[in-house]
DNA sequence: ATCATTTTATGTACTCAGTACATTAATGGA
DNA sequence: TCCATTAATGTACTGAGTACATAAAATGAT
């Protein structure tokens, strides 16, 4: 077995990504340079390239597992429950179970804040928007039986994403604002279930809703 | 009056837009380089960062417009209508009076293509859709008199751009496979049509419903 | 018209992300 | 141990964007 070297290979993936992220929070994405990473992780400046191929790859270095997430949801999900409902469950299952994907906490805001401080950060997280919402409307219409381009699937995850994008960044607000984590809990859901609401109105009889 | 100056200037930047933009569709965004737009547009390199801070500014050179139509149609609403029909009476009303955000021809086909190509027009797209979303939020809120940060406001905004966005790719992708100006036009009127619904519902009981 | 002022165009020299290609070194299997 | 593979690294380059200085053009007042 050729265990040692995925593990040395991932052991040093990882202090790359750790190294930098570090800096990142430290002193903003700007005003780190890639010679600063190499040197912090005790790498070569390529092998830090080697291993992401863009700077902002070693801060959103976990952006898989959300797909994953979207798309598990869907293939386990009862079958009497209506996808989207399906989706709104999780949210309040994700927020009872403590999931780190909708935290608020001071460490998140430390992430909020080190992208909101940086246009390429803010950028990449747009790109990660963008691909839940594919993620999103692939698996509504493979759920359902109809074919992967099925526009009401597309509007679906529009209006899903933007709702759970405008529920994560109001329920941050009001964590900056009352340093409340169950506030900013609740501010989240409140927002996903009128998102709900509508996303179950746009989708009324058509096999989503 | 200092009025060649400005003009010579705005012919400048215009040269250098134009320059620009036939080059990026010509031969793709990333395989232009700002030299080759200097000297296309007979300036010194200089001058094309002087008028232009990114070089996907010269590309996305008319955004302004499109934050000033969201803002002038809630500033010149019928107050019998509520906000979100308002959007929706402006989406029919742009698409009835051919106009130019909302069009579906060979050469839209060849700006989206062009920025399909390219992450780093894509990510200038996605940012333009954030500050859209933002203006409509401000600008909703500003509407029926509630704060600026209301949240009611961001998800209504939220939705509605998803929605068009939607709306825009997928008449988009009906007439790449049609080739039909009014079928990709009635396209995007349906699929704004289904999120009005939606956006509606979620905002039942605010002032924007 | 001329000169002083302001604004616009431009040149020089730099930083830094990212790429192409070559090379070294570590690892695993025979 | 020797060979094949893969990871780490070095060198040299391209091209965007910045800082700072300078030239050139337009303006207004005299």
């Amino acid at each position: 077995m050729s265990d040692r070297r995925t593990r040395k290979r991932l052991a040093t993936r990882q202090g790359i990504s750790d190294a930098a992220t570090r800096l990142f929070i430290e002193r903003g994405f700007d005003h780190v340079t890639v010679d600063e990473i190499a040197a912090a992780a005790d790498v070569g400046r390529m092998t830090v390239f080697n291993h992401f191929p863009r700077k902002e790859d070693m801060f959103f270095d976990r952006d898989e597992e959300g797909r994953e997430m979207l798309r598990e949801a869907l293939r386990q999900r009862d079958p009497d429950v209506a996808p989207i409902e399906t989706y709104r469950l999780l949210a309040h299952r994700l927020i009872a179970g403590r999931s780190p994907a909708v935290e608020f906490s001071a460490r998140s805001q430390g992430f909020i804040e080190t992208i909101a401080a940086s246009e390429t950060l803010k950028a990449r997280a747009r790109a990660i928007r963008d691909e839940l919402t594919q993620v999103v409307a692939v698996a509504l219409s493979e759920c359902v039986g109809r074919e992967p381009a099925d526009p009401d699937a597309y509007l679906a995850a529009g209006l899903l994403l933007a709702t759970w994008t405008v529920a994560f960044i109001q329920a941050h607000r009001t964590f900056r604002q009352t340093r409340d984590t169950e506030e900013a809990r609740a501010a989240f859901l409140a927002i996903v279930d009128k998102g709900s609401i509508g996303l179950k109105a746009a989708m009324a009889g058509t096999p989503y809703a």
